[in-house]
Formats: structure tokens, sequence, C-alpha cells
RNA sequence: GGCCCCAUCGUCUAGUGGCCUAGGACGCCGCCCUCUCACGGCGGUAACACCGGUUCGACUCCGGUUGGGGCUACCA
């Protein structure tokens, strides 16, 4: 049997630096045994899911020299590769699994579970549906599907027993059945949920083994539990460890850049960045660090795969980068890579006519425009404040200006704006008097080109990071204002 | 809270019962090289979470404790 393996990213967000870990597994297996690497993707969440975000996805992936055999955009005989165009397929499962009383149709409001939830906890039982559709009778069904009342369809889970779910490295791992909960397996927009197209698609694609992340070890027991309703055979299981910030806890955007997009932005360089992941999962040879794809697959195993978190070290990628930048890299190949990151002609164009205006020597550029080409920028409390804005006020005007960027979805000036306004809006001052701590924080200068442009010329990225610069120096923000400027 | 996973220097890791007075790499410190800095070279700092077993012998096996993490959605 050929091996395959797949990456399966859901497009609703920035190309995390975790799904290029995983992937670099799977591709690694499937390689190292002659079989195949898919990619798939998950976009069954219409709300969330973007195809900027699918593209931007592929792009990194792509950058970092990870190619897949078969995919959306290069296509495969198992496709098609996207799930939202794969409804058709779900739905036919999800009937066979109907038909044979494996699945039952909920007609449950969000309202009922909601409290239903709430009473759990309040008892501190185990949050669960407590399967009142399951003993509805075939009339009441008839009778609210007539009514055209939305429902879903929910995954039947045995009473009792336990389920073994065995992982490739963890072992035997026993999960009682009455701790898993009656899944969605289709919400009432006819889509599928991430349990069942997953499993679906995984056992119409011939994926031999799933190597993912720890936060689905829970939910195996669900997947298990359909492979048996369908009458397949499972894939191989084997869960990653979750990368991490420094402070041990799971890598977030809020505490770290977590994107792929940040690191290019950065100037940091793809074969730096894939060793960099490689290091967390391949043994690398006797007194050398440095490894490129082939090396990484050729000496990749299961065994030296480590289950502990690993830290995202950044000085230790730094490190790596460098040496990347100065042994792999003639002066024309060095320069050939300035070039491309700092100096692509588009970027280029739109930051002189930004600064065309502005200056009376040429010499005036460097000091003016050192900002789009640096990292974190060096900015001081005392450059941050201002006589309009107190520090509490401050630091409310950049959480939110975080959080309103975060929630964008383009990145574009006049979103930006709007952001802005609704910030000066929330800390009651002028546009004007809000705008100066950002120029600061983000162009490292109170007198700079104009903040918009230089926002989303920077991107969401750079821009995240020198907010949250701006708030660690100006003493952070607490859990309790955290709660109250949510509102 | 409940369920599950994990546990070697600050960080990434080697180590699969004796080869370990625990090896490497990053970081940090010192020295050398040197017009500065960086690079490079050399040296140093620093860990088996704890408590019980099993064994002639535990970093390695078992149990417990502690600590960390994940899950607990009509998100993936």
């Amino acid at each position: 049997m050929t091996v395959r393996t797949r990456i399966a990213p859901s497009p609703t967000g920035d190309p995390h630096v975790g799904t290029a870990y995983v992937a670099l597994i799977n591709y690694c297996f499937a390689k190292k045994n002659g079989g195949k690497f898919v990619l798939r993707i998950e976009d069954t969440d219409r709300a969330r899911s973007t195809r900027e975000s699918e593209a931007a996805i592929l792009d990194s992936l792509d950058w970092m020299g990870l190619s897949w055999d078969e995919g959306p955009d290069v296509g495969g005989p198992h496709g098609p590769y996207r799930q939202s165009e794969r409804s058709e397929i779900y739905r036919e499962h999800v009937k066979k699994l109907l038909d044979a009383g494996n699945a039952f149709k909920c007609f449950c409001t969000p309202q009922r579970l909601e409290e239903m939830r709430a009473a759990q906890r309040a008892s501190k039982l185990p949050s669960r549906y407590d399967g009142l559709c399951t003993s509805l009778s075939a009339e009441a069904i008839a009778k609210n599907e007539a009514q055209g009342v939305p429902y879903v369809v929910r995954l039947k889970v045995p009473a009792e027993g336990v389920c073994v779910v065995h992982d490739m490295k963890r072992g035997a791992i026993e999960i009682e059945w009455s701790s898993v909960d009656m899944q969605v397996l289709m919400k009432s927009d006819g889509m599928p949920t991430y349990h069942l197209a997953n499993v679906v698609d995984d056992h119409l694609m011939e994926i031999t083994h799933v190597f993912r992340g720890e936060e689905w070890l829970s939910s195996a027991p669900k997947h298990l539990l359909l492979y048996k309703y369908f009458g397949w055979e499972p894939p191989q299981l084997l869960h990653l460890p979750l990368l991490r910030n420094p402070d041990k806890s799971k890598l977030s955007k809020r505490k770290n850049p977590t994107s792929i997009l940040f690191y290019k932005a950065l100037g940091y360089l793809p074969d730096a960045l894939l060793n960099f992941l490689g290091l967390l999962c391949v043994m690398p040879p006797a007194g050398e660090e440095m490894m490129d794809l082939a090396l990484m697959t050729d000496r990749f195993t299961i065994e030296h795969v480590s289950l502990g978190g690993p830290v995202f070290d950044v000085a230790k990628l730094d490190w790596l980068n460098g040496r990347y930048i100065r042994e792999r890299n003639d002066l024309d190949g060095f320069l050939a890579k300035v070039q491309a990151w700092g100096l692509d002609p588009v970027r280029l164009r739109r930051i002189a006519a930004l600064a065309q205006p502005r200056i009376e020597r040429l010499s005036d550029l460097g000091p003016l425009l050192a900002f789009f080409f640096s990292g974190r920028l060096d900015v001081t409390a005392e450059e941050l404040r201002s006589s309009k804005l107190d520090d509490a006020a401050l630091r409310k005007a950049l959480q939110l200006a975080t959080w309103g960027f975060d929630a964008l979805s383009s990145w574009e000036t006049g979103e930006i704006e709007a952001v802005l306004k609704g910030v000066a809006a929330a800390v009651d001052v002028k546009l004007r008097d809000v705008t100066r701590p950002f120029y600061v924080a983000i162009t490292g200068s109170a007198t700079s080109v104009p903040l918009y442009d230089a926002i989303e010329i920077l991107g969401r990225d750079i821009v995240r990071e020198r907010l949250r610069h701006a708030l660690k120096v100006l003493g952070g923000v607490t859990s309790s204002e955290l709660k109250e400027w949510q509102k």
C-alpha cells in the first residue's frame, strides 16, 4: 500500500508556522516512504473561510519549499481538494449514517443548548449533548421537517465502554465513551463539520497516516467511531505536540508572531525557517544542524518526533537564519535576496510616492523610510506618551486598535482609517490626538509619511508586532482592563 | 471543574537498564583573532521536577504527587 499523508489547513486566517511544521512532518514521512503528500483545504466554515487566506497558505507553503502531489491547484485523482466543493459527497455519507441509525437529526435551538450547558456547568457535570432528539418519533421528525425547522445531524455515541485510540507514539489511549459528545456532523447550513469531512475525505483520498496537532487527540474517538460506522479501515494516527510561546502556552498571535508572512516580511529565509522547524522533529547529523529538505526527509523517523511541546525559540531561528545568509549565498546570491525582499519594485514605488513630497535631499530618505525596512522599533514609553491621553487611555487605544486590525477582512487604508476613528471615539479624543502615538509606535517617529499607507504597506503582522511592543513598553495590559475594554 | 496528553541545562534536543562524574546546539559569560562591529576559534555556565517501588544497578521500567499543555462549539 502506498503511503499517503496530507496537510489540511483551514483558510480562516494567516498561514501559521504550526501548519508548516505539521506539513513538514507529513511531507517527510510520505517522501521517505516513497509515498504521496496531499494538500486539502478544509473550508467548511463558511463564515470564516476566505479565498485570500487559502491563497496565502498555499503561497507560504510553496515559499518554504513544501510541495504537494495533489491539491486544489494541481488537481489529482481524488479531487476536488476543497471541502466546500464536496458537499454532495458528505450529504450522501450523512444519509448512510442516518439510514443505519448511527446518526440522528437534532432540532434543538442554540438557546436550548446553551441553557443545557449552563445547567451542566452549574452542577459541575461534563458538558455534553443530553440526547433529547434521539428519542424523537418518526412523526415528530417529519413534522419538524415539513415546517422547515432547522436541524443538525449528530453522531450517535455508545452509552458506555471505552474507546481505545492507538497513537503511533503514545500507544493505546483509553477514553470513556461517556465522555465523548454527540458531535454535530452536519450543520444546519448543510455543511459538514471537520469531524465528518476529515474522516470521509481521508478515506476517499486513501490517506494512510494522519499526523496532526495534539488538539485533535480528544476527538479521535469520534473519528474512529465514524470509520467503524462506515466499515472503513482507519489510518494510523500520530498526534504532534503544539508549538509554544516562551511561557509554554500554545503559540498564539496574541503573544507572538505566528504567521509565516511575518517571518517572510522580516527577512527570514525560507530554508532557514524550514530548517528551524525541522530541528523540532528531525535529529540532525552529529555536529551540524543545517539541514535542507532532502536531508530532513532522509533523516526523518517518527522515533525522533518528540512529544514535549517545543517553544518557538526566535533566538535560535535568528542564529540559523544568519548562517543561511552568510554560508549559503555568495555576494551575488545575497544581493538577489536583498532585492527580492526589500526592493520589490511595486512596494518600492508606493514607498517612493510617500517620500517624494516630504524630502529636500535624497539623503533624507534613510531616516524617513528606515521603518519600512526594520523589524521591531525600539520605541520607548516616553516617545509614545502624549499630552492628550493618559497612559491608561493610551494603552486602551493601542489594544482596541490591535483588536480592530485583527478583525479586518481586508487590509487597506479605508478600513484602517475606520478602525482608528473608532478608537478615537472610544477613548473620546479627536482622531489627530489618538493618531500621534500610532505614528510613533508604527513608524518610530511622530513625524513621518502618512500613517494609513504606512500601516497598509507594512502589513498586518509587522503592525501587530509593533503595537504589541508599544503596549509592552507602556507596562502591558491587565486582565481586568482587557475584560473592561472588550465591551 | 471533568476528560486526555506531556515532563533531561533558560531554550531545542541526544540518551531506549550499566558506555552518564548526562553529550550536542542556541543563548549567556570569558579569552583569542581584529581598525570598530559582526563572523570565526577556544573555554566556561547550566538539566535528569518530586516521592515511592521493580532491579545487583535507574535519566531510562511501574505507581503516585507536582508542574505544564490540550479538549470540553452548528471553529478547525
